[in-house]
DNA sequence: TTGATTTCTTAATCTAGTTCAAGTTTTTTA
DNA sequence: TAAAAAACTTGAACTAGATTAAGAAATCAA
């Protein structure tokens, strides 16, 4: 499947394109390939663009005044990033995004979203249903986050992630669970031995 | 103004409504008063209502394994709350809502969202765009809980929402910092000296 | 393929924030 | 308006997780 191809079955799950709505929407879209380690927006850089990945893996984190990484996301297949809040007010971006491994993405502009809303307004509807999902994980994280020990945030994330353990260092995991490696490590150590 | 208007003058910030339509939309509502303690949706029950804050303040929270409340998020004039995924799948709520203070709420059931979207589909552009902004907020709240300390946590939390600092306890404000009331009350302590 | 770099592990020491407990102030209720 | 309940404060003891450092294992680059 191409990744057009790719992108449209995706939406057919949310909503329902006729020929000429798909081809209109992909005509907004330029396919790219990113080699592990891309970086696909820098803090401080203006957002102007939204990835979808087709394939791989992106992380989306920012870097403290201590110059520690902190990961926000990670996008795997039919996830969409970007830095929401830089790409909407063209304000300067918290957030960084590069590539974990080779990737394959979907790019729509943001200066194209009125366009697409204006042109197929049953894009309104995809994206507040997309909104509406990453509400929830947002809401499930934060309750993790206040509820949960560091053990139990590390298991849930292996249960709902088994593809992301293999896929990513511990190093990263640890940033996204808000961990120190070192102490990731001696919490598989401890998982390990029982 | 009548909380009719209050939240038709909202919606004008994001959709312009002819009256026709204003007229469809409050229809669907009906106006509560709520009294401070109110619950409006307990942890385990199927989340009916999506509320609107036309004035007071409610707050979102869990209760977790050893009984400790978390809160998830304040909500005050022109907020919105609910537990969106029970409310979306029907399942049993993870959160409770109640009012901490007397409050006046619009009630928008979830089971006339698709009716809405029906009829007026620029409801699918507000939600959209109101949904855009809670994720915006959610990351900053995920970043700022990953970046700074309990005592940073806090000065931003005085800063962004001063009102909410005089209305609500310390208690809770402890509690939607994810921090202990005692060790609050010692930040405060700490600045209050400096 | 080897040397360089990065990642992972382990252990000792440290600290931000918790827990427990007791006293004080404020708010609620009858 | 008095008494009960809830909220806030303070301090001592504790702990989950951080920091530092050094070695081992894995990965990368030439």
């Amino acid at each position: 499947m191409t990744p057009d191809e790719r992108i449209v079955q995706y939406l057919s799950r949310y909503i329902k394109l006729d020929k000429k709505e798909q081809h209109f929407f992909t005509g907004l879209l330029e396919n790219q390939e990113v080699k592990k380690g891309t970086h696909l927006l820098q803090q401080g850089e203006i957002c102007r663009l939204q990835y979808f990945v087709i394939e791989g893996c992106l992380r989306t984190y920012t870097v403290d005044e201590h110059g520690l990484e902190h990961i926000i996301q990670f996008s795997q297949a039919n996830w969409w990033t970007s830095d929401l809040y830089s790409g909407l007010t063209q304000t300067p971006a918290e957030h960084s995004i590069d590539a974990l491994v080779h990737s394959s993405v979907m790019i729509l502009p943001f200066e194209k979203m009125e366009w697409l809303y204006a042109e197929v307004p049953k894009f309104e509807r995809f994206f507040r249903i997309l909104y509406q999902n990453a509400i929830v994980s947002h809401f499930r994280r934060t309750r993790e986050s206040m509820e949960l020990t560091a053990e139990e945030r590390y298991l849930r994330f292996t249960e709902r992630y088994p593809d992301l353990q293999q896929l990513v260092s511990q190093k990263h995991i640890a940033s996204y669970l808000n961990i120190t490696p070192e102490f990731l490590s001696k919490i598989r150590n401890k998982i390990a031995h029982r």
